[in-house]
DNA sequence: AGATGCGATTAGATAAGTCTAACGCTGGGT
DNA sequence: ACCCAGCGTTAGACTTATCTAATCGCATCT
C-alpha cells in the first residue's frame, strides 16, 4: 500500500541513505518488481519521482503525505508508552498499524491531550512540531574521551534490529542521557562507553543507530 | 475483508433479524454476489455456517472473533469521547477504522485505563465485560403514559442514520435518560415523549432504534 | 576490453475483493 | 395452480498487490 512505501521512503531518507529501489524492497520485505511497479503507481499519484540515477525522490505532496504518517506513528508511540505504559518495541509495533487508522482529527486532539509532545519515546522528531538537532552526530562517530547526551535512537533500528530498542532501553541508553566513551576499537569494530556507573560495548554498526549531542 | 462482514454479521444478528445475504450486502454496501463469494471464503476458514433455508450463522470461532472487533469498537469509542473529547458520531466514525488497527495488547491496557467500562457511550455492552439488561424494549413498544429509562441507541442507527446519532445526543437521549411517553400515533406512526422539560415527537422507526427499561 | 555482478525491468501467474449482466430457485399471493 | 418478485448464484471482467523467472543495462574490477 501506498502510505507504507511512503513511509519506508520518509525513514531511509531521513538517514541521508541513496534511496534505490532494491534498498526499499529490502526494507519492505518484498520483491524488485513489486517495488518497480508500485513506485511506478505512486509516480502517477504524483507522490514520488526518479532521477537520471534511478534515485527515488518525494515530491512536495508525496513528502507532505509521509510526514502525516511518521507524525501519527510518534504521536501514537508517546500515547502507547506513556498512556498506556507499553514498552518501546511493543509501542513501535502497535503504531505501526495505528498510523494508518488515525485520521487528522484524532492525531490532533490527542497531541494536545497527551501535552504536546515533541518526539517520539526514542527522541526521533515528530513532523511538523520539531525537527532534529542541527549538532547531532552518531554515536559511533565519537572518539574516546568525549562525552554526550543520548538525543535519539535511529529509526532504521527499530526495523533492522527490535531487539536493539528493547536492549537499549534496558540498559538505560534512553534520551537525554549522558554517556562518555571509553575506548573506541578500530579493529573489532567496537565502541566502549559508560552511562552513569554502567560500562556497555557496543558494536559500531549499533553506535551508528544512536544519535548524541556532544557536551 | 473479513472483520467487516463479520462485524455487520454481528450487528445484524443482535438485532434479531434474519440474517439473509442480500441485506448484509445493503448493510455493507456491496453487491450481492460480492456477499456470495466473501461468504465462501470465510465458510471456508470455518467463520461461519449457513443453514438450509440460506440464513448465515457464526460459528463459535467467527463469534469469537466478531466478539472482539466489536468489543474493540466499543471500547476505541470510550476512548474518543471520554479521553479526546470527540463527539458521538465522529467517535463512531474513527473507531469504525481504528477497531482493525487494535491489538489485544492495546485493546486491555485502554480497556484497564478506562477503567473498565461496561458499555460504549450509546449505551452497548462491551462484549466479554457486559450483556444487555434483560429487561430492555423498544422504545416504539411503550404506551401512553408508561416511563422508562433510556438503556442503548441501537448500533443500526449509526449505519443507517449516522445523523440520528447527533440527534439524539442533542436532545439529551442519553444512556440512563428518565423518558415519559405523552402519545402514541399509531396512524402517523410517531411517538411524542418527554425527557426533562424537553418534548419530542419521533417516528415509530426511529423509536425502533432506542432501547428502554420500563420504569 | 571483457567479464562480473548488482540493480531494474519485463513477462506472466496468483489471490483477494470487487463489479455488472444474466440466470435459476422458491415461497407467497392471487 | 400459477406466476412473479426477491434472493442467491454463475459467469466473466477489472484492480491492486504480490510472486518467480528471465532479461536488460551499466559500472567497475581485473
Amino acid at each position: 500500500m501506498v502510505a507504507h512505501y511512503l513511509e519506508a521512503i520518509y525513514y531511509m531518507w531521513s538517514e541521508g541513505e541513496p534511496l534505490r529501489s532494491a534498498r526499499l524492497a529490502d526494507w519492505l520485505g518484498v520483491s524488485r518488481p513489486t517495488v518497480t511497479v508500485a513506485l511506478r503507481r505512486m509516480a502517477g499519484y504524483g507522490m514520488v519521482r526518479m532521477n537520471r540515477r534511478k534515485e527515488i525522490e518525494l515530491t512536495a505532496s508525496g513528502r507532505r503525505a509521509a510526514e502525516a504518517i511518521v507524525r501519527r506513528h510518534r504521536i501514537m508511540e508517546r500515547w502507547l508508552t506513556d498512556g498506556l505504559g507499553l514498552d518501546w518495541v511493543t509501542a513501535d509495533e502497535e503504531a505501526a498499524r495505528l498510523e494508518h487508522a488515525v485520521s487528522e482529527v484524532v492525531e490532533r486532539r490527542l497531541y494536545e491531550v497527551l501535552g504536546r509532545p515533541t518526539t517520539c519515546p526514542h527522541g526521533n522528531p515528530i513532523p511538523g512540531h520539531s525537527k532534529s538537532m542541527p549538532n547531532e552526530v552518531k554515536l559511533a562517530s565519537l572518539k574516546a574521551g568525549s562525552r554526550a547526551a543520548v538525543s535519539r535512537v535511529s529509526e532504521v533500528a527499530e526495523r533492522e534490529a527490535p531487539m536493539l530498542l528493547a536492549y537499549l532501553h534496558e540498559r538505560g541508553l534512553t534520551p537525554g542521557k549522558e554517556v562518555g566513551v571509553d575506548e573506541v576499537d578500530g579493529v573489532a569494530r567496537t565502541i566502549r562507553i559508560h552511562a552513569g556507573k554502567r560500562v556497555i560495548t557496543l558494536s559500531h554498526d549499533t553506535a551508528a543507530k544512536l544519535w548524541v549531542v556532544p557536551s
